[in-house]
DNA sequence: GTGAAAGCGCTAACAG
DNA sequence: CTGTTAGCGCTTTCAC
């Protein structure tokens, strides 16, 4: 691999005239640039980018922490996430470091492997107490988070308003005359590292029933349909009068409307079912799932572009951005029949 | 951020030392090592990686070349790829570098962006005549194929059999009597671009009925409900005998089961579904579908394998493998109606 | 055992 | 407009 002295030392020029003419930073005779390219051309010239970032301390590379706790499954939908970031990284010149390792609490993984490698970073699967946000400040990484903290005092993220997502989906279910409604929550394991949508959600499911008077169960439940159609018939076992679901889990709505209709029940004449999914995922079922579209594509981008304007330096603004998804009803959902 | 010089005349020793009681590549006397350790603590030193790469000529960064060409949508399921590479990648100490921009002919992307900053390549979505494969092997990048070109000479790589995932299908759906069978191909996009498993899987397709002597209709079909339910709809006005279909691709499940069931047709009584998905997808819908169960993790682990090995500079033995899924029957498929 | 110094390949002053 | 040179922070040879 030639270098840029190869290149100098070819055309009869500066190792300086090789690099400026490359950079376009400083003004360079015609002459000097045509025998400059011409000597690439013919060495087949490539430039280290590791050097340059090196000199320059800016690599182009964005990190994408996203902790895969649940090996062997996909991410489902989420990989809406990447998908978006990938590409809006691309858009703006960055490549993208995608980092699934859980980063434990000896949370030296990043710090120790790829210092100096990114210049900065995208948090997703935030925890209320997020013990990456700390590690990065420390580190000088400027980031942002899909998903926010419990304190988000001086963080930059973009979040789903998933109060609104839960208030949303249960004044429509109460509206059409369901009282005894139930929330498909993500795993357990997520619940337990109190990720921050996975608590959010489940809150405010408790509170909107609260607030007309009614009582709701919440569990959680693996995303895989076998796990759906456990958690389907032991909740029907226990609570024979409910009428609809909240479904938070992608990969477990084939075992619940199997569930239900091998326990005889006609979505949506005797059972509901909202969804807070993405319109693909929502759209794969039979029927469609009536949802509060999860805008994934949107999220991911905003929040690739907050990171990369922060770190060209200009302040973000707005810093924090909650979405609020409209609620679309499709073939899942109805009134509730009376009884 | 402190430099190694700075721990070196904190500690009152020189540069090297601290080199080398951080690799442990010659002997230090544990008094120099605690001094340095000790300095080390104090300054919060961070080695910065990008340095030792320069010096070593080694990243422990791979890349994952996976062209997202329909911008929009998720990975669907083929995200499970990424995961386990990613998955793969951390658990023999590498970071995965995700590129999903198409490389396009002016191929420069990748070779102008990170040359040096990758240690090996895994591609995906790998087209008959790759230009990809040219590009690597000019840079003398190592890299692996998740697929596979029409010419492998001195390839390694891991993909699926899809001669035989065909056969399997075909095989079975002519042994339940069905005699007029579609093959609902990936989008228009991936054919055109020669994308492998898309051309084998039709060739397969036809030369497998025309073996029983039949003949099959093709057809390409974009990645939504939506288009699955249009492509299921005129399909069935073209051949209204079609009695069963062979599924290949993603997030249209959906609209083609809801196509059949309001064209009156039973699910599997007058109509079989057989899949080439994950049994994550194929499980997803209603009726559940028969499938080939594409091995997505195995595949991503297999691929990643296979280039560490080949960084290791051991030869990859075997270096080419066709996996073989078996083919798993669930409720979307039964014999055909006899008329 | 340890130190000094020469790179790795590039950028960006500094000096014409 | 162009050339010279001092780094960027680390690894590794060479010398003691």
């Amino acid at each position: 691999m030639p270098t840029m002295s190869d290149i100098a030392r070819r055309a009869g020029v500066a190792l300086s005239t090789v690099s400026y003419a490359l950079s376009g930073k400083r003004p360079i005779s015609d002459e000097a640039k045509q025998r400059v390219l011409q000597a690439m051309k013919e060495l087949g010239y490539q430039p280290n980018s590791l050097a340059r970032a090196l000199a320059t301390r800016r690599t182009s590379i964005l990190a994408l922490l996203y902790p895969a706790w649940k090996s062997g499954t996909g991410l489902g939908p989420q990989s809406e996430f990447i998908t978006s970031i990938a590409e809006a990284s691309t858009d703006h010149g960055y490549g993208l470091l995608l980092w699934t390792a859980p980063m434990s609490e000896e949370q030296g993984v990043m710090e120790m492997t790829h210092q100096g490698f990114i210049d900065g970073a995208i948090l997703m699967e935030v925890a209320l107490e997020d013990p990456r946000v700390e590690a990065l400040k420390r580190q000088m990484v400027p980031f942002t988070l899909i998903g926010r903290c419990r304190e988000n005092e001086g963080l930059s993220y973009v979040d789903l308003d998933f109060d609104y997502a839960l208030e949303t989906s249960i004044n429509y279910l109460v509206a059409g005359g369901h009282r005894h409604i139930a929330l498909i929550n993500q795993s357990q394991t997520l619940l337990q590292r109190k990720i921050g949508y996975v608590v959010r959600s489940r809150e405010a499911f408790h509170r909107e029933l609260q607030r007309h008077g009614l009582q709701g169960v919440d569990l959680c439940c693996e995303a895989n349909e076998q796990a759906g159609y456990e958690a389907t018939m032991s909740l029907l076992e226990q609570q024979p009068d409910l009428s609809a679901f909240v479904l938070m889990t992608p990969w477990t709505s084939g075992g619940i409307i199997r569930a239900l209709s091998d326990q005889g029940l006609l979505i949506p004449r005797d059972f509901s079912l909202v969804a807070i999914f993405s319109p693909h995922l929502a759209e794969m079922t039979n029927p469609a799932l009536t949802s509060v579209d999860f805008p994934f594509h949107e999220m991911g981008r905003l929040g690739t572009q907050m990171l990369i304007q922060k770190l060209s330096g200009a302040p973000v603004e707005p810093p924090q951005i909650l979405l609020k998804p409209p609620l679309t009803i499709r073939a899942s959902s109805g009134p509730a029949i009376k009884s």
